[in-house]
DNA sequence: TACTTTAATCAGAGAATCTGACTAGAACAA
DNA sequence: TTGTTCTAGTCAGATTCTCTGATTAAAGTA
């Protein structure tokens, strides 16, 4: 079996399940914005700065911060230090979403160890981390 | 760091590539093509399979599989078991491409196992073999 | 100051996805 | 055998996500 696909498998049964837990909780927001809201620093980020982590254009990192603007989970204000830049920051409204988010992933981390034990769990994580060193096109 | 994104950054890395590799051979067919083509048993499959293997609805399905059979990688025979259905089937021309895919994945599990070591790599095939026991919903 | 770069937005279009409704054939129960 | 229910696939229509190209305004630089 191919290693992007086994990689896949159970990348997307995280991602419905933190999904799953967060609409379930009451926040209303899709996928892709959430790989978004995800990425905004408690400081406040640039757009230009969340287009390049989420890995999309600007143009699209745009749209889906109006839409979480427009939901009331990011506002936008001035940056201070460059007139023709703005922060985007999380509003209170969606700070209640960050520990639904890592209880379910820390469920889902609980339960994964338990079937693979301590130590793969530990050696998973550990490889992982590794090759974001040569994945990872943020550093 | 979270798992989910653990799991997220090789894994886009694989799809990157890999697609890459085979829209350079001359395979132009998009990521969300591949993934259904990928799953296109060498006997031929029914769209409802790959629908649910692909992991969107049926209509998804119908529609890239729609788009390949335009572009001449599947085609379509009347399936003999049963009269409502059809198998989707690769054609000689998408089989070239199986090549091109398979030999960029050696490449990336080569430079991964160069960077993580020869233990570390079995380490992590093996994890995510187990994990897929417990995350993949096709079996 | 004039030129170049950068942050963000506007406009328009294409790709991928969904929900709901429908048709034809298969399976099954009476 | 006949009617009912289920299944495979398609049609229609809409939404969501994403892109390319052009534009505006502010910053940086020669």
């Amino acid at each position: 079996m191919n290693i992007g696909l086994l990689l896949f498998i159970p990348n997307r049964d995280v991602e419905n399940r933190v999904l799953a837990a967060v609409n379930a909780a009451g926040f209303e927001v899709t996928q892709a914005q959430a790989r978004v809201l995800m990425r905004v620093d408690p400081e406040g980020t640039r757009l230009t700065v969340l287009a390049e982590a989420a890995q999309v254009t600007k143009q699209t990192a745009g749209f889906l911060v109006d839409q979480l603007e427009k939901a009331g989970y990011v506002e936008r204000v001035p940056d201070p230090a460059d007139g023709r830049a703005r922060l985007v920051r999380v509003t209170e409204k969606a700070l209640g979403a960050v520990p639904v988010a890592n209880e379910e992933l820390a469920r889902i981390e609980a339960e994964w160890e338990r079937h693979l034990g301590k130590r793969r769990m530990g050696q998973l994580r550990e490889a992982l981390e590794m090759l974001g060193e040569i994945t990872d096109p943020y550093r």
